[in-house]
DNA sequence: GACTTTAGTCGCAGAAGGTGACTAATTCGC
DNA sequence: GCGAATTAGTCACCTTCTGCGACTAAAGTC
């Protein structure tokens, strides 16, 4: 036994800001104020009766000013690793904001998710499992569109779902599949994206879904 | 502000144990020890040093007398809620034990899922929560077989998945899907069950499956 | 031995999915 | 101005997957 099992037992509140460049994803860090040569995820020590997720947002409205699109427990980290908090636990949640909007504050900075600086363990952790998350979230719930600007294209779509689940589609059974899931709906403005045809824009469809029919099923691929 | 906010939060690890008796989900309680007309979600209090997980596991045996089949945990559960050990926040834990070998200690009890006794709003919403979970994992973990025997007919196996999707499936489809999933392989045992034709049992086929394959997709049904 | 009950399989019809080739509308080079 | 290049969007074909009824198999019941 050390000599921390006398004092109570303590948590913090992380937030991995997750959203998407031209390319890649990127997640938002805090320059740490002590040694500024280091990083950290947003996090937050909730005050009395401020619920986890209210503590969540509010961590992410001081790191971008604005709340995410999307927010979503991803789970309780542990495991005797180090933190910034010096918390025994922190409880992560994950964000998404579409690159277009998200402007971070002085010290906060987008790092691609390929090329991240060190990071503690417990923090490390946590970006993977978001990561994860966004993945299998992909069919239940619409992650993509909450990285997307509101009106998009139907290849920058498609350039999204390939970003978040790694591996290319089929033009054509991408969009008969979107059609099939009644997500989209397009609007009457088009964009003409330097050279080529000029692409339709579309907007995310909300539950007014006619159909029920069966969730989304993006498993079609190039072998 | 109240007074509470001086001092140190605190957070506590709860288990949902859950088995499947003959057409129920049921989930142990343990009955609380001053008011002996409650009930409660086992929990412990993380000792210095115990990670999230060992403090399930041992929460577990603690009540079994022996770790589940599956563990995983299911998230952290705050916003105010009423919880036995007043924490603030707890963790929680999914526990999946077979029926058969699963004889609770003494004080510890199961119950049907759809027959509840009082329980506090966080630890109900834990045991929804990891019914949800249970049902999201189905197409992506054994969970299915943590909850049988070693050894099962294909008609039990397919009533397990009936009762944890809610629905029912149909027999043909049920046993072809799951044949390209290589999920199962004979053995050379058969089971009498009183009348009708004796059933062939089969066993789970762990990752060794030749195909790697689709994932396994038992979203066929009846109507 | 006929009937009932449960196990297990077959095969068809229709739906869903993978793919290449096609048409459409724009910019760029000259 | 005009053809090449580039990006958007659609079609049609064929394969695979799925829902489902009907069938065979092996036991017990009376």
């Amino acid at each position: 036994m050390r000599d921390r099992s006398s004092r109570t037992s303590s948590f913090s509140v992380d937030v991995v800001l997750v959203t998407a460049t031209r390319n890649e994803l990127a997640v938002l860090l805090a320059r740490n104020s002590s040694d500024r040569e280091r990083w950290s995820l947003p996090w937050r020590s909730p005050q009395a009766g401020e619920s986890l997720e209210i503590a969540a947002t509010r961590s992410a409205q001081d790191a971008l000013g604005e709340a995410p699109n999307w927010m979503e427990q991803i789970g309780a980290f542990g495991d005797g690793k180090r933190h910034p908090s010096e918390s025994d636990v922190s409880v992560a949640y994950l964000g998404l904001v579409p690159h277009e909007t998200a402007s971070p504050r002085a010290g906060y900075t987008w790092f691609q998710v390929a090329d991240l600086p060190p990071l503690s363990p417990r923090q490390r952790a946590m970006v993977e499992s978001a990561a994860k998350t966004i993945q299998s979230r992909l069919d239940q719930a619409p992650v993509a569109f909450r990285l997307l600007p509101n009106t998009f294209t139907l290849s920058e779509l498609q350039q999204m779902y390939e970003l978040l689940m790694g591996k290319r589609l089929h033009k054509a059974s991408f969009r008969r599949a979107l059609q099939a899931a009644w997500l989209v709906e397009p609007t009457d403005e088009w964009r003409s994206e330097g050279r080529g045809r000029p692409a339709q824009l579309f907007r995310y469809l909300p539950k007014k879904k006619r159909r029920p029919h069966r969730g989304v099923r993006f498993d079609f691929l190039y072998p």
